[in-house]
DNA sequence: CGGTCGCTTTTGTGATCACATTCGCGTCAT
DNA sequence: ATGACGCGAATGTGATCACAAAAGCGACCG
């Protein structure tokens, strides 16, 4: 989720079973599970690698993001007190931190904290879950986005969202999530 | 997902082994793939049982079914020709049979058969995972309903959809999914 | 009669093994 | 130089086992 793996890197159970100092038996089970969420993808040999996305799967995960995602923070909004906007806000500074390093893996691992933190407030788990599946299966191919974007700043939206959070300004809130989503993953289709 | 098992129903690894005749190791790939998509639940303790859904999960579930669904069926929309719809009314039949039987699993399976073959034609096959594990959080619970419901005839919103795709209306489409797919959970959350 | 303690059985976990398949790579022939 | 062939290493699969935890159940006590 976070890109740690890139795309199309393969996998295989007694590497990670030693990764994590266990037997293939619990390697088994994680893979399994991340496969039934579609973020590894496993080949009809039973060879499991992470996906390569095409343009259109990219696409339309985008399209599931731009659907459920400005959902959820509408539903977060009538419950975000300072506190949580405070969060929100540090986690920007923290984003800004990734940049200048040039950290690529940490900024994916802030950016999608940045958006869970304000979903969480949603008290929507199902919703929320079904949205990290959809982030799971991008995870690979986020970093392989963010790798070749080179950002300067803190995206321009997060500041929107934070804004319209204040404002109670639901319409500008749901637009702020939707443009976030979607324009960093309309770069990749290429 | 078809309400073979109902709310609450547990299951052991060596049950679900003899079932199929196979040992534990196929099923605990199974089992743990299931309670990846939410489709059973893992206790404390290991043990697996299918969801109990509290009214609050059910009518997120519904939501976002209400919030996918109609999406789906708009994509399908331009792509309906008249073979595909002449399938869903067959469906509509077979749908009217199960109701004659009391037949409640065969019944749900072929509810959900209509809509997914109207969803495949959306050409969106993330999307459609998506909402089907959202159906397999919902299978045992939706027994739990139609039995308690007792239909007479085919849902009126099927036919509206059907009708809708005849016409080419988009939003009469999307009005008649959202409805068809929040109704009958509505009523189960007394 | 009801509740609590303790034992037996059931169950999940993680490790290991044998086996079939597949992959990777080097060799050889054209 | 290029392609196909073949062999050895690596890999996934399913079964089985030992073990610890939990659950079910009966007996015993108040």
């Amino acid at each position: 989720m976070h890109g740690d793996l890139r795309p199309g890197e393969a996998l295989t159970l007694r590497g990670i079973g030693k990764m994590f100092d266990v037997s293939m038996t619990p390697s088994r089970e994680a893979v399994r599970r991340l496969v039934a969420d579609g973020g590894l993808i496993l080949s009809a040999s039973g060879r499991v690698t992470t996906p390569e996305l095409s343009n259109e799967r990219i696409e339309e995960l985008a399209a599931i993001r731009a659907l459920i995602e400005p959902e959820l923070a509408s539903r977060a909004l009538p419950r975000a007190h300072i506190a949580l906007i405070e969060r929100l806000q540090t986690i920007n500074g923290t984003i800004a931190e990734t940049v200048a390093k040039h950290d690529e893996v940490g900024y994916i691992r802030a950016n999608l904290e940045f958006h869970r933190t304000l979903y969480l407030r949603a008290q929507a788990p199902a919703m929320l879950a079904l949205t990290e599946t959809v982030w799971l299966q991008l995870g690979p191919t986020m970093r392989a986005l963010y790798a070749r974007l080179n950002r300067t700043e803190v995206p321009h939206n997060h500041r929107l969202i934070v804004a319209a959070l204040r404002a109670g300004d639901e319409p500008g809130l749901r637009l702020a999530v939707r443009s976030d989503v979607t324009q960093g993953l309309r770069m990749l289709t290429v």
